[in-house]
DNA sequence: CACATTTGACCAAG
DNA sequence: CTTGGTCAAATGTG
């Protein structure tokens, strides 16, 4: 799964008692802005359709995301909502499922994985002071968010 | 050309 | 010694 972040894959290893080689990456920033985010990915033993990736270190604050940026107007206030494009996507609601009445609700009940990835991604955006803020969206404001990532 | 990926070598720890 | 993690030269991709 995309986390919106750029990685590059430096490494591959057999691993003792596992079937599949482990991959390394880390962030492509490093030597240009000293970030020392690494991960690891692991094919799973018993769905190998499935990855289980395994994060170290904290991406800098100018690490670049790959982002989508929209802007709306609801009571007179601008949003900026930024987030990986290819993250939101992967966590839609299946179809008939139920759009959820909040953004922390979606977040939290969708990008389980990237649960604090795409927190930070939100709660940090220039428009929102607090993460309680995005409490106050309601609904009506998240399809308006939807319709203009994917009109 | 400018990047990224592959892959065996290399290295530190146990 | 073996094991897991990283480096870097060769190779791939546009």
């Amino acid at each position: 799964m995309d986390e919106g972040y750029a990685w590059r894959k430096y490494g591959e290893k057999s691993i003792q008692d596992r079937k599949n080689p482990r991959f390394y990456f880390r962030c492509a920033y490093r030597d240009e802005l000293g970030c020392g985010a690494r991960k690891q990915v692991d094919r799973m033993e018993d769905d190998p359709s499935l990855f289980h990736t395994t994060y170290f270190g904290e991406h800098t604050p100018a690490c670049p995301r790959d982002a989508a940026v929209a802007d709306l107007d609801r009571d007179g206030r601008r949003f900026v909502v930024q987030a990986s494009i290819d993250s939101f996507r992967a966590c839609l609601p299946a179809e008939g499922e139920e759009m959820p009445a909040s953004m922390v609700e979606f977040t939290a009940g969708y990008c389980w994985p990237l649960k604090d990835q795409m927190a930070n991604l939100v709660s940090s955006d220039v428009s929102f002071a607090t993460p309680g803020e995005l409490e106050s969206l309601d609904a009506i404001s998240m399809e308006e968010l939807m319709d203009l990532l994917w009109p």
